[in-house]
DNA sequence: GTGACACATACGTCGTACTTTTTGTTCCCG
DNA sequence: CGGGAACAAAAAGTACGACGTATGTGTCAC
């Protein structure tokens, strides 16, 4: 599930991606170039390119005569997906699942009223279709197909939106929505009350009514944040 | 200003990131890895490990016996601060400095909310301090002092709201500021009104009130958007 | 104890050679 | 004339070995 040996590079930068960030390396520790080619049984070339990865995403730092450093949390790179990913596969995922829903309900209201805005007619219909996508597979163990509707209405309200920001954010809500779904037991049907609000949002949205599209949005989140509550240590 | 010429690397990533974010090699063009290595007269290793880097910031993707692939504006890592860098040192920076604002005043309410309940004692001083500071450079053409302090409270603000995403904005916020500040043409000194919603701003969070922290916080950012409105093309 | 100097070390860069995958072309057969 | 299979070229992927360079550390003399 992780890599499919698409390549060495990728390997190795997935494995120790999710080293680093799972908290085995801790901040402060060193590693040596050397040393993990040999341990990965890659040149050195592979290990630079990916510590050079690692740095762009200020998960490391390279530093002549000491080494590969791993960096304290507070700068690493935490809206890169890929790292996101990781930190979601690894050991604090209830901490990483509560902040980023915490950032999900500060946009998605706004991101929502700005869709109701702006939304193309297109973009309406496939909203509504979502919407009762997400009806369809409300009950009855249709966790998959109701996580693959689900993801796709909160990215077509990200994309309404008009602002490329808020659309980018599309991945991550993607990666949350999937978390919650897999690696969170799931065992039951999704909430009623939420597969309800999604479809009133996409009225909303269709209607023009920014007040409404924010207003419900929030609700969603409110009912997101709560049900963390319910489920995490 | 852009590379001290701290190493091959940073000034081969520095370059090509500037040049495809700011339009020139547009979505669809092709790279080749050995003429890279000749125009900037390094070796292809160099290349090869700018063009990882490059690639996990989604603007490139490297494809065997086709070359290295500019991709589509939309998938591009945007909440990366060096994508952010380039692309508000690039040719649209009007309309990058606007979704980055708007992102802001989706943001910075809620994270002015949750600073009202979490600040410490230690973030509630240095917050009133640099409000004073900002008060201070607020006449006289002092603009690189005022922004100085500007970035400063931005930034305690969103870390004091405890949420891991919102801390992590900071260096978002810090590139808009500087980039209306140095970019835009700033001659005259900041909007007063502005400047007293600041220590407003303070206040509230000392006296932990959310709704009054956030109710300001959303006229900081209206200002700000208008302010926008005005200068932009 | 302090300062300067030398040394060891691990990253930084380079060049080359070889491998792998993709793609475009050619050529044969139906 | 059309389609498919074999082939060839191109460009990235990987490996290896060498040397450059900065930099932490230890030593030595004062």
């Amino acid at each position: 599930m992780t890599t499919q040996s698409q390549g060495l590079h990728t390997h190795v930068l997935d494995t120790l991606g999710l080293e680093i960030s799972s908290g085995q390396c801790p901040p402060g520790s060193v590693l040596r170039t050397d040393e993990l080619a040999q341990r990965f049984d890659v040149s050195r070339t592979v290990v630079r390119e990916v510590v050079r990865v690692l740095e762009s995403m200020h998960l490391v730092e390279s530093r002549r005569r000491v080494g590969v450093t791993v960096r304290p949390t507070e700068t690493w790179n935490v809206y890169d997906p890929q790292v996101i990913r990781w930190r979601l596969a690894g050991s604090d995922r209830p901490r990483q699942l509560r902040s980023l829903t915490v950032l999900r309900s500060a946009i998605e209201p706004v991101a929502a009223s700005l869709a109701a805005r702006h939304a193309t007619a297109a973009q309406c219909a496939e909203l509504t279709e979502r919407a009762l996508g997400m009806v369809a597979t409300s009950r009855g163990q249709q966790l998959e197909g109701y996580l693959e509707h689900d993801i796709a209405f909160h990215r077509i309200v990200l994309n309404a939106s008009g602002n490329e920001m808020f659309a980018r954010l599309g991945d991550v809500v993607a990666e949350v929505l999937a978390g919650r779904t897999h690696h969170q037991v799931m065992f039951e049907d999704p909430d009623p009350a939420a597969v309800t609000l999604h479809v009133r949002l996409a009225e909303a949205v269709r209607e023009g009514d920014p007040e409404a599209a924010e207003r419900i949005t929030k609700e969603i989140a409110v009912g997101a944040l709560h049900e963390l509550d319910v489920l995490a240590p």
